[in-house]
DNA sequence: CGCGTTTGACCCGCGC
DNA sequence: GCGCGGGTCAAACGCG
């Protein structure tokens, strides 16, 4: 008889490993006794056979001392079973009985063989389970390792800016191609809820006009016809470095508007040159003096693709409906202005953080030719899921959410949190999944575009694409002009 | 009657 | 300076 290595499995990690073979409440003492005793061969790669076969009248028992799984689901649990076993303690002891065990991972149930061909396939089948656990293993290093390099650009870059003292001269220094993205006060870089406010005079009317209590249209008008009055502090600034941040969402929608949470009233309508399709200009109403505003016009090329272009920044909290929009293109901007942000590395290129941004990366695209900085969101090609016949097209939340769950506004507006402080958090994986299970569970027809949406935020490395076969097509570059 | 939409007029920036 | 195009205003209108 062989007395040869063996794994003991203490008998709760045996019921946890093994809830619908061995858990049972009217399991008998000798059942118990069974458990305990789960043996089988554990010879490794680098255990001699000789150890195996035991040359002295010693076992090795194996305990396991935690069990870590990435799935709750029974079948998961079994087919991980000798690949999430950590931290394995192992301790010589005395067979008594000279046999060799198995345990078959069919059953779960011990085996008591002592044959040589079940100690063989044990041994084979660790062997197989062992090379894919590490092969997964360092997928997800690669994955962790690609998403930490990302934050910590993002974080030191951040990081650089709160802590670099504005300085207007330095600033006529930078590039020009990143001054087209610059829509900084240059002394009031914390004040990120102004980041996006426009300085021209003509926003700057309407803000504090609804902002800054009641205006007569009398002074309106008279401040119309004095446009060289200097308005406020923004509209002393040069029209030429200031440009107004913009989120472009290019989505298919059957329906005249997508459904972002807010509340929009039309003050507005024009042709644009070159498309067929009026542009409707809405403004925020979810809260008296919001400067919120967006534009929504049919793509002249393909008419189902809505095109919403969002500019300026919420001045109350918004639903959670809402948020998720806002948060996606709050994310969008802050790549924008991240990526026109000077800092001691350079110009750090905003496609750059795009991509960092967007770990599939194409997704967003970054304009600097347009008047106004503009992030596009393009989320036509994703195949079905947003081809919708409803009212109102709601976009996958998922995307402001991984990106931007901090956010305690929206629009475009960039709470202190993520400028000023560097407090830029890692996108949570738990929070990608659990706003994707909300939104499916709200809507089972975004189960594929939102199936798309993670895929790209969190597969981004996944080399097969076993899950995401039509993610990488999904979502396209798209350089836009918001000049039409 | 209140609210939202429509629509023509107006303002402004930009290019020529 | 002029014209063009984008953007906004506000009176008129429609709807519930």
């Amino acid at each position: 008889m062989d007395k040869g290595w063996g794994l003991t499995l203490d008998s709760g990690s045996v019921s946890n490993l093994f809830p619908d073979k061995t858990s049972t409440s009217s399991s008998t003492k000798q059942q118990q006794q069974q458990r305990d005793m789960f043996q089988f061969p554990v010879c490794s790669s680098s255990t001699s056979k000789e150890d195996c076969h035991g040359t002295s009248d010693e076992n090795r028992r194996v305990s396991v001392d935690e069990v870590d799984f990435f799935s709750d689901d029974p079948v998961d649990k079994k087919k991980n079973t000798a690949l999430t076993v950590v931290n394995v303690k192992e301790e010589r002891f005395h067979s008594e009985s000279g046999l060799g065990s198995g345990l078959d991972f069919n059953t779960g149930l011990h085996l008591v063989t002592g044959s040589e061909e079940s100690w063989s396939f044990q041994r084979a089948q660790l062997q197989v389970e062992l090379k894919r656990m590490n092969a997964e293993n360092q997928k997800l290093k690669d994955m962790v390792s690609n998403v930490s390099n990302n934050y910590n650009a993002l974080q030191t870059h951040l990081a650089t800016l709160t802590q670099r003292p504005r300085n207007p001269a330095a600033d006529e220094e930078a590039n020009t191609a990143a001054r087209q993205f610059l829509d900084l006060r240059p002394s009031a870089m914390v004040e990120t809820d102004e980041l996006f406010r426009s300085s021209s005079q003509e926003t700057t009317r309407s803000v504090e006009k609804r902002t800054g209590g009641e205006e007569s249209p009398e002074s309106n008008k008279a401040r119309k016809l004095n446009p060289t009055k200097p308005i406020d502090q923004s509209s002393t600034e040069t029209a030429a470095t200031m440009r107004k941040a913009r989120v472009s969402v290019r989505a298919r929608s059957e329906a005249p508007t997508i459904s972002d949470g807010c509340q929009w009233r039309k003050y507005g309508q024009k042709m644009a040159k070159g498309n067929p399709c009026p542009r409707a200009y809405y403004r925020c109403t979810m809260a008296v003096g919001c400067p919120v505003r967006k534009q929504v016009q049919r793509c002249a090329e393909d008419r189902t693709i809505l095109i919403t272009t969002y500019e300026g920044n919420h001045n109350h909290p918004l639903p959670p409906a809402a948020m998720a929009m806002a948060s996606t293109t709050t994310a969008a901007a802050t790549m924008l202005l991240s990526g026109s942000m000077p800092s001691a590395d350079g110009i750090m290129s905003p496609n750059l953080l795009a991509r960092a941004m967007f770990p599939c990366s194409s997704m967003a695209t970054i304009s600097a030719s347009a008047p106004f900085p503009t992030v596009t969101l393009d989320l036509t090609h994703s195949p079905n899921a947003l081809q919708l016949q409803r009212p109102t097209t709601q976009l996958p939340q998922v995307f402001g959410q991984a990106l931007y769950n901090q956010s305690k506004f929206s629009g475009l507006q960039l709470s202190q949190d993520i400028v000023s402080s560097s407090q830029l958090q890692q996108p949570q994986l738990a929070d990608t999944v659990s706003a994707a299970t909300t939104a499916i569970a709200n809507d089972p027809s975004f189960t594929a575009a939102l199936a798309a949406a993670i895929t790209s935020i969190i597969g981004g490395a996944r080399p097969n694409g076993s899950s995401n076969a039509s993610n990488n097509n999904s979502n396209n570059v798209n350089t836009t002009n918001s000049r039409q």
